[in-house]
DNA sequence: GCCAAAGATTGGACTTTGTCTAATCCGGGC
DNA sequence: GCCCGGATTAGACAAAGTCCAATCTTTGGC
């Protein structure tokens, strides 16, 4: 699931971001590969040939994306906080070993009982972990 | 709901902790209150009124505590981990804009649909987050 | 294509949360 | 009351993330 420079470009555009070649480095990372990365892992695979984004520029282009739309914060771990370049509905697994994350389609897990919320309180998602080990 | 010395001694007796002063001092904090606090808050809480506990005690006992079953972690905010004093089954709703954690009931929130697990693998915990914010 | 203005990127200092360590301090059993 | 293993401590350390002021790119108007 490669995404060409056009098609990261568009996407970007899309959503009122100008596509420096930074952001679309970050971008091709999340899309192309489709996995759970955490700021660190993506700092060190977009600076894997020669570096040329520095950590600072992660953090605000991941924090743009997220603020825009275009990938979804997974909280499930206390130490840092992965993105996820699926913004569709849908949950996780959460291996607590190897701090593997895979999706849950949100098909198969439905959630009934929804509390009322406080009057003038709305929604913003509804985020349901499964944290499994091993044994 | 205020709990005395000794039933708070009883508790962690209960589960084979040598109640000290501190581990006393922390149990109170958060089974008198049954609020969600993070290790700041206790931090700052237990030391009120003459400081008398460490950081580093607060960390220890809170993990200690944690592995022993007598409280939860909820990892909800990217900034800190918080602790339950309630270790029922039961999921959370999370005001995102106060970092406010508020029960929710196992009974009235149901999930179905659970995946299967890749073989050798156990779950250690379904935690559902429902995300709020004003508006 | 050129230029200026607006916006993006940068290194490095800084903050915050949490861990570690080695020294000291209990407190419960004898 | 004494001892000893476990508990506590201050402070150094580590890792994730933010902030800043200087510099560099993009972009839109010409």
């Amino acid at each position: 699931m490669s995404y060409s420079r056009h098609q990261l470009i568009a996407l970007l555009r899309k959503r009122g971001i100008a596509p420096t070649h930074q952001r679309l480095e970050i971008a091709n990372v999340l899309f192309s590969r489709g996995e759970h990365l955490a700021a660190d892992q993506i700092l060190t695979l977009v600076n894997e040939r020669h570096a040329e984004t520095s950590k600072a520029t992660v953090y605000n282009t991941l924090n743009l994306f997220r603020d825009c739309g275009l990938i979804r914060e997974v909280i499930v771990d206390p130490k840092r906080v992965f993105y996820d370049p699926n913004t569709e509905p849908h949950h996780h697994l959460y291996n607590v070993d190897t701090s593997e994350i895979t999706d849950i389609s949100a098909d198969d897990l439905v959630v009934s009982g929804m509390p009322e919320l406080p009057p003038g309180m709305v929604t913003e998602g509804v985020d349901i972990v499964v944290r499994i080990r091993a044994l």
